[in-house]
RNA sequence: GGCCUCAUAGCUCAGCUGGAUAGAGCAUCCGCCUUCUAAGCGGACGGUCACAGGUUCGAAUCCUGUUGAGGUCGCCA
């Protein structure tokens, strides 16, 4: 058990004791080192509750705890702070715990959960850009960490095949190639089994035909007319749109696999398409469907509120499940997929890993969900994140002010990392396919600690010379000391030396034993809050205790075996707890560099 | 106009279920390589936590207001 649970355990106690609640005995690691280990600040809040003398608590908690075994003196300062010094003993059994541990000193979750991750969300058509790569880097991190912390998780690309897209695409081919049989309502053999169009087609008809229904309206209906025929079943239209989709997913895995990402689900928006019908039956009968403007829609405001325009609009928008050309709109297929999930995978919990500029939309889906009795509005969590910037804040655009394609931008990543392990000489005289498993490691190492390390609600600057500079809280530092471990180890091994009994003598051991302990706090904090930087700030905290240590306490040199045999066993621990952290943000650490 | 998010060091960001002297990285400056990878380590400099009130023994953190920035407001996703 971590230090924080042991002494958080001691104190409750203590305070039950006292008559006091118990969980004003939570500690938490101190704020600074001549307030100690850990500090309580619970007589001060019972004080407040109580109407007693903090101070007196304080000094009656501290008598009750004083004698025991992990502690080593307890002070009281200021109003009623209780600073715990823990024993080096105490520290040594937890360091070899973690030494001992597969997790590294992680828990496990009591109650596991089946839990669906939805990110990334590529789309038939459409290359991934830059906007997919945060979708993508954090939710992986999130799957990886929830199935870390012992739940049941799958993770679903959660395909953009289906809506008005679509439309678009096959009314375009059809004035393109109107010959093609797809279009011949007539038709009645085969269809060629060979694409009439590349991914490279689709990606140039997609944006212009998006323009063209923006100002064109016959053009709009047409491809409108043409989702609600597609959606009804047209076998021609069927036939082209698994075109559409093979060809996209094909390419979109291999940009994924780049990426060091694997799907468990690629389902899309079209696999929720057959449950449809039933589904608006159901919402019917639950008289949860409204005529409104043409559609049908379900309201989920809880309050009308001021609109623009002087009139009176719904707090949250009610969610279209209907349109007037009788398509299915987004929020339709977000909702029959979560009766999927909740049908097929008995899902307990849902995340979306979605850009934060549609929090709207999906409130409008989890009311909608709640109000229907599929999932609970609470097992549904729409996991926003910011926009990667460019240098002037605004949304990251290339030099032409184009949308960067996440190929060109791993591409540009790899050269630049090629080009630094270059200019340092570093690596020189690997081979080459190691070599170009170093540039690719260092190359999204940095790429996606720099992503990872920011709260995702917030937006980050995407600054590639910054990310790659090597130096400071980057990726790369967090590989270099993962390696700078390996070759002791390996030089270790040459010798024949194994580890032994941790000891605490240097106060670097101290403080490194003190954050590997950390680990599980840090996990927890990032489980609860969904929130990997929580993570990554440990992961950077780690490496920068073993650092410190290395720089301080020769391993292979110390002064006597035993010594050298504990800080052996300290490295090899640290490098477990970091291999498994970066492992958890999805990054890979190479044997050396 | 409504709703949501945000404002912390020169720059990029943590910290926000109230706790002690607000932390990192970069940049600047000063030390440290005949010793396990110096892509490193140690130190210095740097803040009216946007502003004004309020709650509290205690506020960057909670509440109200103001200013400023961004997002969003049904038939695209």
């Amino acid at each position: 058990m971590n230090l924080t649970k042991q002494l958080s355990a001691i104190l409750s106690q203590a305070f039950e004791t006292a008559g006091l609640p118990p969980e004003l005995g939570q500690v938490v690691p101190a704020t600074k080192p001549e307030f100690g280990d850990f500090q309580c600040n619970g007589a001060m809040a019972g004080a407040k509750k109580l109407g007693k003398n903090p101070r007196e608590i304080a000094t009656e908690i501290a008598a009750l705890v004083a004698g025991n075994e992990i502690i080593s003196k307890v002070e009281i300062a200021g109003p009623g702070f209780l600073n715990i010094f823990l024993t080096d003993d105490v520290l040594c059994v937890r360091a070899a715990e973690i030494l001992a541990d597969e997790r590294a000193g992680a828990e496990i979750v009591e109650h596991p959960r089946k839990v669906i991750v939805d990110y990334a969300g590529p789309n038939v058509a459409k290359s991934m850009h830059v906007g997919h790569l945060r979708a993508t880097i954090i939710g992986d991190s999130l799957k990886r960490l929830f199935r870390f912390r012992g739940d049941d998780v799958l993770g679903d690309a959660h395909f953009g095949d289906w809506g008005f897209q679509m439309g678009l695409l096959i009314s375009t081919i059809s004035e393109e190639m109107p010959n093609l049989p797809y279009f011949d309502e007539n038709y009645v053999g085969e269809y060629p089994t060979q694409s009439p169009v590349t991914l490279a087609d689709l990606e140039r008809i997609y944006p212009s035909a998006a323009a063209r229904a923006k100002t064109d309206e016959d053009y709009r209906n047409l491809a409108r007319r043409a989702t609600a025929e597609l959606q009804s079943g047209r076998a021609g239209y069927r036939a082209l749109w698994q075109h559409f989709v093979n060809v996209s997913r094909e390419a979109l895995k291999r940009e994924f696999a780049a990426l060091g990402v694997e799907f468990d689900l690629w389902l899309g928006e079209s696999d929720a398409d057959p449950l449809i019908p039933d589904m608006i039956k159901d919402l019917e009968q639950k008289g949860l469907l409204v005529e409104d403007q043409g559609a049908r829609v379900i309201f989920v405001h809880d309050k009308m509120v001021p609109a623009r325009d002087g009139g009176e609009r719904p707090n949250v928008p009610p969610l279209l499940v209907v349109s007037s050309e009788g398509s299915a709109m987004y929020g339709t297929t977000d909702l029959a997929t979560i009766l999927d999930r909740k049908r097929k995978f008995n899902a307990e919990l849902v995340l979306y890993c979605v850009d934060q500029r549609q929090s709207e939309h999906f409130e409008s889906v989890f009311r909608a969900s709640d109000k229907a009795g599929y999932l609970r509005r609470d097992q549904l969590e729409h996991i926003g994140f910011g926009t990667m910037n460019g240098k002037d804040g605004k949304p990251f655009k290339t030099r032409e002010g184009g949308v960067l394609k996440l190929h060109d931008l791993i591409q540009m990543v790899r050269e630049k990392a090629a080009a630094k392990l270059n200019e340092a000489g570093v690596a020189a005289d690997l081979p080459a396919d190691e070599r170009t498993q170093i540039v690719d490691y260092v190359g999204m190492a940095a790429l996606k600690f720099a992503d990872l390390q920011n709260f995702r609600g917030t937006s980050y600057v995407f600054d590639l010379d910054k990310f790659l500079s090597f130096e400071g809280k980057t990726g790369p530092y967090l590989l270099y000391a993962c390696v700078r471990i390996k070759a002791i180890l390996r030089k270790a091994d040459e010798k024949g030396l194994k580890p032994g009994k941790i000891q605490i003598n240097e106060p670097q051991e101290r403080a490194l034993v003190f954050t590997l302990d950390g680990f599980e706090n840090a996990l927890l904090g990032a489980y609860e809050k969904r929130a990997p930087h929580i993570l990554a700030d440990h992961v950077y905290a780690l490496a920068g205790a073993f650092s410190s240590f290395y720089a301080n306490c020769p391993i292979l040199g110390a002064d006597s075996a035993e010594v050298m045999a504990s800080r052996l066993a300290l490295a090899v621990a640290t490098l477990k707890q970091l291999e498994k952290g970066l492992e958890l943000l999805g990054i890979n650490v190479p044997e050396r560099m």
